[in-house]
DNA sequence: TATTAGCACTCCGCACAGGGGAGTGCTAAG
DNA sequence: CTTAGCACTCCCCTGTGCGGAGTGCTAATA
């Protein structure tokens, strides 16, 4: 099933393409003059009934030209799809990411600038704090019994929130507890961080027991803090534009979907451990979505897994151009990250 | 013009909810079975057709019913419509409300909220930084040459950043500065906080003229920071519930427009002023939004405006209903913000 | 003078039929 | 194995006709 003689494998990427470029069903005859085979369009139906029992093609109705499977993209995009970005959305790209000075909305700026070339709609995960390096920490009493902690960490992302202390600190006594915590987590990531790490201190300094509680359980469920492990979605509206989500009643569960953060981390995980991964419809977990393909990459920061960017489109999409540019900005964010902060 | 008889202001409002119930042209028979007058449908029709010349029904086409025009629900929000939420929407907006636990993510619960009870799309401004007051600063050495910033707000906000320093300092000098600054700049508002009054402090500590003026750059374009001037949207995908949105091509450039911040911004900025700001159809600014409603109320904390909640639907928009919950959400959220932090 | 019954008229929406066209699958010949 | 030929299928478009909803007008009524 997985050797398709070369053909074959030539008419279903023009099928595929021919189908991607106009979203109508594509008959033998497109295909007979698009390739410069010299082959009938007898032939060609022949070949295209073989690949409809094979999977990769289905028929709309009897006297309908053919429309790619789910399947037949997928082996599209395993084997046949090869393309680099061109050098103008090369560059159109940098320009984007060059445009944005403040590094905590990086993730934003990302998202509207896939949006904007691919016409799809864009997904991207915020740096991960609980990768990033803890730096220093520094208690800053606030009045008596209030106590506010800051954390900096190695990307230079600053955090801060605020505590209740049940007995009068004295500022000295602070300033020692924030030197001595310091110390202590100096070069852990933040997700490293953990009750026995901190349990050490409480021996050391008793009477600050509660407040290294606290911060321990703000460090590990700060998790929707601003700027966080958010998730930013953009160009869900390209959706719309694309004739299969003309109806509305068909693009609202998609646009539904893509409003929970939940599913779009899920969208992203997947792409983790890959350089580049896409998911085809049918192949998608969440079923409001099986009308639609993700492509998603990972990004690293200082070597270190970061986040990760996609697209949302619909499954006939422009592989080709899409893979490659999600590829090349993983890439290129990557770099952002590890030389500027 | 502004004084309609009862008989036809009746008449308008029972168009009116017909219309906002099923989304179809109104005939003269289901007024007057609808209306417990004693009249017969053609007086209705006389009545409509004045109406019509009034600007507040307009028609399809000749054989069919009445539908309000902009124009008509203006009338009608500024005159007829008056109703509470009901006791259980109050509860159900309560207990979201109370389910939220981080105070940053405030306003996405209410944007959630919103969306969730009215089926329409929401939007809600974070609560604006510039208003809060300036309590404390710190500057932390986090090496030879480089320094965190960290400013406390009367409302518990944390914001950090980091600064080069050109010439290396000693701690002692900077626990000075911090110490100067925080005393000088108490209970401004951070949008108070000016050149002029960084200057003063420029003259006694003339060395740190640098750090002193980036710091002053930062809170004022501090502009686009993570949780900061923020607008939430949530619900987009209702709009396409709506029959008026069935087709994409109508729907699309509402939703382009609902994500552009500035755009959303615009909406809730009327409303500053006021009570509940309702803006109807045509009198939209954006051109995208001609045919949506926009139903906004500003909110406080401590007594100051802090931002704007606001809902967007079409203009045949449940009036009654959601007037009175953005008012009473505003109103509550006011109430929040003031006593918890 | 306001209301109402009656009625002609308009126009939408729908069902139906028929023709053209695109594209297939099959068959038989090269 | 390829291909020309051809019958066949089914969509889509157009035109037609009809029922129904709702109007606007007119004339009669209270």
């Amino acid at each position: 099933m997985l050797d398709l003689d070369t053909r074959k494998q030539e008419i279903l990427k023009a099928v595929i393409h021919a189908y991607i470029h106009d979203a109508e069903p594509v008959g033998s005859e497109r295909i007979a003059h698009r390739l410069r085979l010299h082959v009938s369009p007898a032939t060609i139906r022949n070949e295209m009934a073989a690949l409809e029992e094979l999977g990769f093609l289905s028929h709309p109705h009897t006297s309908a030209g053919r429309v790619p499977t789910d399947h037949g993209y997928r082996f599209y995009v395993d084997t046949l799809v090869q393309q680099e970005p061109s050098a103008q959305e090369r560059t159109r790209l940098r320009r984007f990411l060059a445009g944005g000075d403040e590094p905590g909305h990086i993730a934003e700026e990302v998202a509207r600038a896939l949006a904007v070339v691919t016409e799809y709609a864009s997904v991207v995960t915020a740096p991960a704090p609980e990768r990033q390096l803890f730096q220093h920490l520094r208690f800053i009493p606030l009045t008596s019994t209030k106590v506010i902690a800051v954390i900096v960490t190695d990307a230079g992302m600053v955090q801060g929130r605020a505590f209740d202390v049940q007995d009068p600190l004295e500022p000295g006594a602070l300033d020692r507890l924030s030197r001595m915590v310091s110390q202590r987590l100096q070069g852990y990531a933040l997700a490293e961080i953990t009750e026995d790490l901190l349990a050490e201190m409480v021996d050391q300094a008793a009477w600050q027991h509660r407040i290294l509680v606290e911060m321990l359980r703000w460090l590990r469920h700060r998790a929707p803090v601003p700027a966080d492990r958010r998730v930013y979605i953009d160009g869900t509206a390209n959706i719309l534009k694309q004739p299969e989500f003309h109806d509305a009643r068909t693009a609202q569960p998609v646009l539904s979907a893509l409003e929970r953060e939940e599913v779009l981390s899920d969208l992203l995980e997947v792409a983790l451990g890959r350089q580049v991964w896409v998911t085809i419809g049918s192949e998608h977990r969440h079923e409001d979505l099986r009308g639609t393909t993700v492509v998603a990459a990972p990004y690293q920061m200082g070597g270190r897994p970061a986040g990760a960017l996609g697209i949302v489109g619909p499954t006939r999409m422009k592989y080709g151009k899409v893979i490659s540019l999600v590829r090349y900005l993983a890439g290129s964010l990557s770099e952002i990250l590890t030389e500027s902060p």
